[in-house]
DNA sequence: TATTGACTCTATAGTTACTATAGACTTTAA
DNA sequence: TTAAAGTCTATAGTAACTATAGAGTCAATA
């Protein structure tokens, strides 16, 4: 089965500028073009953009995505190396949770501080806002 | 006190760019300048770049900054609007936290399949992702 | 067969909040 | 006076796309 960007595009859910995109950024290429220049797929493709999707929504970056993509293409590599950048990746996560666990809780801490039709001249938010500031200094 | 832009960088922990990048995005001007051209700044350019530093920490937008300002500078508008993007800004964080912990517990089942020195061929991170491809599929 | 509409092509600009750089000018201290 | 440090504007780069323009291709209808 072969098939042209824009049905890819719709068997992955994937944008067709995404899937350009991709191939620009070295995942995924057309190894063949039609007369008219057109990009054609096949079924190693679909499986290979579906594999591209799936670590996208784990939050890896194209570039970690090429890593494993390689790695998969040459099978004597270590699977340490998967291993460690999976690693990586989670504390990373991780880290960001944590970042915005703390956030959360300042701002609902501001929130509480004004909830009332105030003008702006009287309200909690902005001065708490305004003295967080002057505190700093 | 009249300062450099350097200083107010060194004051405020901001780079000299983010400063003038500021400017850009109308955030925070420096009303005169030196006879070189210099921007020059007063205390209430101190305490405005605090304020944008501190909203920055709590991950506002430039864009929602710049409405928190004008709010501050126009003292008759309602003070609902900042309870509301506030409360926005809130629920937008909640929702990455919701889905961070979600990649997080992918992430570490993934994690989980494979731990041994073996090669790629049989790595189980490796299976596990081209596995819930095929399931998509 | 000609034409229309849908699809595709490349190249470029925009998004966000900056950082980094180049090349020129200003200020300060020795 | 001169050298170093600071500042100026303008531009390009970051990540992972999205959106657009202008031109070409393809399939089906009139």
């Amino acid at each position: 089965m072969i098939i042209k960007i824009g049905e890819l595009a719709k068997i992955s859910d994937c944008s067709v500028q995404s899937i350009r995109h991709y191939e620009k950024e070295q995942l995924l290429s057309a190894k063949i073009r039609s007369d008219g220049n057109f990009r054609l797929y096949d079924q190693a493709d679909i499986e290979r953009l579906l594999f591209i999707k799936h670590c996208r929504s784990l939050d890896l970056s194209l570039g970690e995505i090429r890593q494993l993509l390689s790695l998969n293409d040459s099978p004597m590599s270590q699977c340490d190396d998967v291993n460690q950048m999976i690693e990586q990746h989670i504390e990373q996560v991780e880290r960001r949770i944590a970042e915005l666990t703390l956030l959360n809780k300042q701002l609902k801490a501001l929130r509480r501080s004004c909830t009332s039709k105030r003008t702006v001249e009287h309200c909690g938010i902005l001065k708490q806002l305004n003295k967080a500031v002057s505190q700093n200094n």
